[in-house]
DNA sequence: TAGACGTTCCCCCGAACGGGGGAGGATCGT
DNA sequence: ACGATCCTCCCCCGTTCGGGGGAACGTCTA
């Protein structure tokens, strides 16, 4: 296994950032930090010269985001290194952009630094991928349409619509959520104006089209 | 980074893939291979007395396959462990399934023997997840496969199932089949035993959810 | 030929749904 | 202090659903 270490560019806009990944990784004997970027472009354009192993890049940045500048490196750069995304957001839609462009991995930035240094190894080894799990559903999932529905659901609208997207009853939903059925029928009739339903199952429909609730 | 090693418990029914699987595992100083199972049924009541931190096993298993196993493993063994899924098969729809079954991880037979131990190293951590990048897609795309209904259903019930998960009422499926309101009727009737729903809008679900009507 | 199955239609009837109205209380921003 | 919004619950009442029967007609098969 003492074969060459594994070559890493780095790039993420904040220097603090950039530092402490590269102490992580720095420590590790097989694992040399061959280049930091504070832009996507300059990510691009180290990528090129340094011909990195592995590319570990931020997902916001100037000049280029962390996706594009994935994308345009797995295109142009030859031989082509293995890029690994990182964010600071677990709710990050640009989870499945990120997989879709190509990205070798996807992880979070407060994991635990053995989990960095293993991603980046595993990326290394050219075959495997890893994400967080709290990301995990993000990627299985279609990616959720951010205001599919036309006037806004409230809350409790919200927790009766889904309840009715499994099927349950109004009598149901009002014992799985501590209410009278009657205040279970509001809801429900609300629901039906606001997204303009003919009835509930096409509430349920157009939840499920828009991405509201995931088949 | 030196504590107590981490508690493995392999379920494969093949015994020449246990004890390789043993093998590569117990040569690492941090792993402890604690016990082997050759079922699933054999996996879950292993699990419930050894309590393992990471529990290795295979799809495809007899008295219980890997996926069903895990989910009855994640549902009843406390502390919970993290369980990786292992398949011989690159193109098996299984992933998607073992996943949303709470599967930390999924991985092929024929990885390296190092990507395997830092599969289990990354599980055992509790906040990672890999798998091959040939299965990828699998899990990033929606399964295609659709699961068909217990009871299929006929033609003319499909027709009136795809109608239903369209939002429409009785009256209006009638017309749009040029049928009788009470045919419509029988024809849900028939749907909603078949299927084992509660209601109608349940029965939208099911079709949502088992594929037949893409979202 | 005698079933089995699918499709079509009918009846009754209770339960659930959906539209209309009103009303009290909580919270929040102006 | 006021209005806006949301959550909660109540009333009436017509429509729709859903379950229980039954029955006719066709096709396909054993």
């Amino acid at each position: 296994m003492s074969t060459a270490p594994i070559r890493v560019l780095i790039a993420d806009d904040e220097p603090l950032v950039r530092s402490g990944l590269a102490v992580i990784l720095g420590a590790e004997p097989d694992i040399d930090v061959v280049g930091e970027a504070e832009s996507g472009a300059q990510a691009v354009a180290l990528a090129r010269t340094l011909t990195p192993d592995v590319v570990l890049t931020d997902v916001r940045m100037p000049a280029l985001d962390g996706i594009q500048a994935a994308r345009r490196i797995l295109d142009t750069v030859v031989p082509a290194p293995r890029v690994v995304v990182i964010t600071t957001f677990e709710n990050d839609d640009s989870v499945h952009d990120a997989l879709l462009a190509g990205a070798a991995g996807f992880l979070l930035k407060r994991s635990r630094p053995e989990a960095i240094v293993q991603a980046v190894r595993l990326a290394a080894f050219g075959d495997t991928l890893m994400f967080p799990d709290s990301v995990r559903d993000l990627a299985l999932h279609r990616r959720r349409a951010t205001t599919p529905f036309p006037h806004p659901l409230s809350e409790r609208e919200q927790d009766v619509l889904r309840l009715m997207a499994s099927g349950l009853g109004n009598a149901e939903i009002a014992a799985t959520l501590f209410l009278g059925a009657e205040t279970v029928k509001t809801h429900v009739a609300n629901i039906l104006t606001k997204l303009g339903a003919r009835n509930r199952t096409h509430a349920v429909v157009l939840a499920y089209r828009s991405g509201f609730v995931a088949p």
